[in-house]
DNA sequence: GCATTTACCGCAACTCGATTGCAAAGATTA
DNA sequence: TAATCTTTGCAATCGAGTTGCGGTAAATGC
């Protein structure tokens, strides 16, 4: 496991107190967090100062964002390795039941066979359900 | 085919002068359309009215929604016989040159392994790239 | 070290897609 | 017909996301 100093550092990203604070939040976490999420949890610190922040990271591929339908982007931190390419794809699985948003790492992706002509760049891949926790 | 009559009557949404226009639109076009798009195309019918008209195709699943990223919702008119299951999912290609977003009723959607007691529910699959039109 | 340039931060304002309250118009039922 | 329910149009509101700007901090040049 990296710390967020090395984490920023093979990014080129500089390592200043808002992101350390953001970084260290969101790998604090299993779920993907909302700017409102991170807002929430950290209030001393500026709305758009976090926006900037993650837009800065999600650049950087420090983190990457998820539309799972909740009307709100998540962030997650990259896994180690990952340049958000089509092949650092993986699912996002959101539960219905308790809102929490998750990097499916280990689920993996079949190839998909797009129309002729058609060229994949990316992909928001978003499985809706219960998890394990709700699912009882 | 089925016409617009025979469609709301299927899924038995009561036939209006609003609902019949707005899904004549949708079933004129091969691309997802967004509210702003069925506004424009539909100058003297009101906003809301359109959107409740949304919500209650989508309720009736006359119509299904997309979530491509773009930060519009984005209505498609359901194949026969759908009933938005699980079963009745399907990729959703969305074009990052031309804006398109389309249905892609043909490629089959691999089952997916989730983890340990998680359960499906639904999904938003949407792949990014160039449609064939724009990958010249 | 000190001046200059560049980057980052906090605050407030703003954008824009989505949503809602409400009253009028239309359709349905008794 | 009268009462009731549904749909529609208009205007207002909500809220996530985004931006302008001035101040502070860090980096660069001398
Ligand atoms: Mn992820
Ligand atoms: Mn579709
Ligand atoms: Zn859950
Ligand atoms: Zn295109």
């Amino acid at each position: 496991m990296q710390t967020e100093e090395e984490i920023l550092k093979i990014k080129k990203v500089k390592n200043t107190a808002v992101r350390m604070v953001v970084l260290r939040h969101l790998l604090s976490l299993e779920k993907a967090q909302s700017l409102k999420d991170i807002e929430n949890a950290l209030p001393y610190t500026d709305r758009s100062s976090i926006f900037r922040t993650l837009k800065t990271f999600e650049e950087n591929k420090v983190i990457h964002s998820i539309e799972d339908g909740s009307g709100m982007t998540k962030y997650a931190v990259c896994a180690e390795g990952c340049n958000c390419d089509p092949k650092d794809l993986h699912y996002h699985f959101y539960c219905t039941n308790c809102d929490k948003t998750f990097c499916l790492f280990d689920v993996p992706i079949p190839n998909i066979q797009l129309p002729k002509n058609f060229k994949l760049q990316q992909a928001n891949m978003v499985v809706k359900g219960l998890c394990d926790n709700c699912n009882r």
